[in-house]
DNA sequence: TAGGACGCTATACCTATGTATAGCGAGGCG
DNA sequence: CGCCTCGCTATACATAGGTATAGCGTCCTA
């Protein structure tokens, strides 16, 4: 879906910030050095500065960078639930570096918008939901969106879980149905749910 | 359930350790610093050096005592789904650093420790099932670790997601709601399900 | 009481890295 | 042709922070 383009075919500004991205995202933004991303970029460091002004603006280019394609992504896929979209797939390499960016706790707008996304699909499925939900659907959102993106941020670690190479086509056939299987069976059967819904209005515990 | 002791009646030792999973936490690994540490220990950044050699042996043995924690912990806890259990509660003040441990990277022992326990969870639930899963038990259980750890992962932006203080005993009861409803409501119906699983079965796509 | 082990501090060192400045060369423009 | 702008490099600077070393006081032991 998202490809990187060829380095080749950017101006020296767009293969930093292609560097960047890249650095950040394997290395987090702490540990990503200028010099680093220069060098990948095939400029001197000095350019890095002349362009983005500080590390700190370097990373608000490409937190904007990301954004700007996660809309556009957004349109071509259209509203469908986010838990049930390809993780690795879907943001193509910037993947590592929107996992660092949540991680690391900025990159707030993006974590937003998808809450936005989910809050709009969710509007969407309660329609045709016998129970009317008692929780807010903003509430709701967050916390799918944190349980979507969670693949993302945690990859690695699901990676290692699952014994296979997400890049692969089986490993994200593997992830595919795996996702499937846990979205269509709930943790909690309805009594359960009422059970538990029941001590909370009793009272707060642990 | 866990509570952070008195620094007064802790060895310098353990204070150290103590601070190195408050900054670390709150921080991140890169940020924090051997003199910050030191200072809110309130020992000397000599001292740090003496008992645990290097700043990376220091975050193990942060790493060994949370897993320790951990441990001690799920026994008390006893065997309900990981996705239930409240994640502010569950790891109290340690569950900073456990968010910048999985999210940064390191911690595997700790992120497979809970796909074991989420795989012996799934064994049981697996029994009264009608219809046989057909992913294996331990991608599933890794997906649903990596969800549940979401939460506590990117608990500041579920946090302003949902526009509540986590710690607030209020938070808290948002945030068991929210997790109650989406728990007990499957994202995909049976129907979507299938033609979903129909659909990877024909052919890979995104 | 002498001596050593140990917990701890103070200080110094050195590297990595973000930042600042000076200058160069090519292309556009009068 | 002369000059200026601008993308870019090379170099230097400053400092934060991990690491290393020397030494001090206290308690325990022979």
């Amino acid at each position: 879906m998202t490809t990187a383009p060829d380095p080749e075919d950017l101006t020296a500004r767009a293969r930093i910030r292609e560097a960047a991205m890249r650095h950040i995202g394997e290395h987090g933004f702490e540990r990503a050095t200028i010099r680093g991303i220069a060098e990948t970029a095939g400029v001197s460091p000095g350019l890095v500065r002349h362009h983005f002004g500080s590390k700190q603006a370097l990373r608000e280019a490409c937190d904007e960078h990301l954004v700007k394609t996660m809309l556009r992504l957004h349109d071509e896929v259209g509203n469908r639930p986010l838990g049930t979209l390809n993780p690795v797939a879907v943001m193509g390499p910037y993947r590592h570096y929107l996992a660092r960016a949540l991680a690391e706790g900025w990159a707030a707008p993006i974590f937003d918008e998808m809450v936005r996304i989910g809050e709009r699909w969710y509007a969407e499925a309660d329609r045709d939901r016998p129970d009317p939900p008692d929780v807010d659907p903003k509430s709701r959102a967050a916390v799918s969106a944190a349980m979507a993106l969670s693949l993302t941020v945690l990859a690695r670690h699901v990676e290692r879980g699952m014994g296979v190479d997400l890049d692969s086509p089986q490993g994200q056939d593997k992830l595919l149905r795996a996702l499937l299987d846990v979205h269509s069976h709930p943790i909690l059967t309805p009594e359960q749910a009422a059970a538990a819904r029941a001590a909370l209005d009793a009272g707060p515990t642990s």
